[in-house]
DNA sequence: AACAACGGCAACCGCTATTGA
DNA sequence: TTCAATAGCGGTTGCCGTTGT
């Protein structure tokens, strides 16, 4: 016996949203301080659509915190990164994004930045150069740098993800979690030395808004498929350096608290297991 | 002007994960 | 522990405006 639709069907209308919807369901979640359980919405407020649809057209059009515009090109650069890392996760790669939508991402990805990909001669999913192969003499220079990058985004992701649904974890430091710890080491300073990976150099070779993915793009690459904590996407950089490297910069981080966070880091559980989160 | 091809985007579908009884 | 209900996610579809012939 199959799964019962998420509801009836029947007389239910389908297609584009008319004005007088989204008054409706805008009026009727202010009115009741959300939108509580979407199952039962539509009927509660007199519209003739699935929970779903109300649930999708809200949160990818309606809700009051969507930014309405073109993408900037710090924007699309970003999203291009966090594709590099965590692949088409496109919830993972919106919450990096305030204000955008997973759909809006994942449309933004398909029409335009995975065609500049290309133009670039980058290969939209692995982001490698078009036609290339991993050279396996740089795999043993580069993994454990990649590896360790691509896991702490995809579980720093995981962990924000997870705290957007459990506001009270903020409220309460007795109900701190490990991934509520794992979110402020990625605001600490390790994190910010960590996300300065795309400031290292700017060459770039195609011309757009975000000609200078140079910086993110591959000069050398490493083939991760084997061992890719994120699935199909690879990191993409190979001069990839800590920003504890640079003297002039570190002395903060070398306090106990960042070091901590390093060691955790380096520590990171190499086979995808995530299991410290739960 | 008419039509076809194309591109962008909103919405839907089906699957998985989570939650609670 | 099990299972149904619900929410969330990513892939896909289809509508509509724009561009090219």
């Amino acid at each position: 016996m199959g799964r019962k639709p998420c509801c009836d069907k029947m007389g239910l209308k389908k297609g584009p949203w008319t004005a007088e919807e989204d008054d409706i369901l805008v009026n009727y979640i202010n009115n009741n301080g959300g939108h509580g359980s979407w199952r039962s919405l539509p009927k509660l407020a007199g519209l003739l659509r699935c929970g779903k649809s109300c649930r999708l057209r809200w949160t990818n059009y309606l809700r009051p915190d969507i930014k309405r515009g073109s993408v900037t090109p710090e924007e699309e650069k970003l999203i291009i990164q966090l594709h590099g890392i965590l692949g088409n996760r496109w919830a993972a790669i919106a919450s990096q994004l305030p204000g955008r939508t997973d759909n809006e991402i994942k449309n933004l990805w398909n029409t335009h930045l995975k065609k500049r990909l290309i133009c670039m001669g980058l290969d939209p999913q692995t982001h490698q150069p078009l036609g290339s192969s991993p050279d396996p003499n740089n795999k043993a220079h580069t993994f454990t740098s990649t590896r360790h990058m691509a896991q702490w985004e995809s579980a720093r992701l995981e962990a924000e993800a997870r705290l957007s649904r459990e506001p009270y974890l903020f409220s309460s430091s007795a109900n701190r979690t490990d991934s509520d710890h794992f979110l402020r080491m990625w605001n600490s300073e390790v994190g910010e030395s960590f996300r300065d990976v795309n400031k290292l150099d700017n060459k770039g070779s195609c011309q757009s808004p975000i000609s200078d993915l140079g910086s993110l793009s591959v000069t050398t690459t490493t083939d991760l498929a084997s061992n890719n904590p994120v699935g199909s996407s690879s990191i993409v950089k190979e001069d990839f350096v800590w920003g504890v490297s640079d003297s002039s910069s570190s002395s903060e981080l070398e306090q106990d608290s960042c070091e901590t966070s390093l060691q955790l880091l380096l520590d990171f559980p190499i086979n995808n297991d995530m299991s410290f989160l739960e």
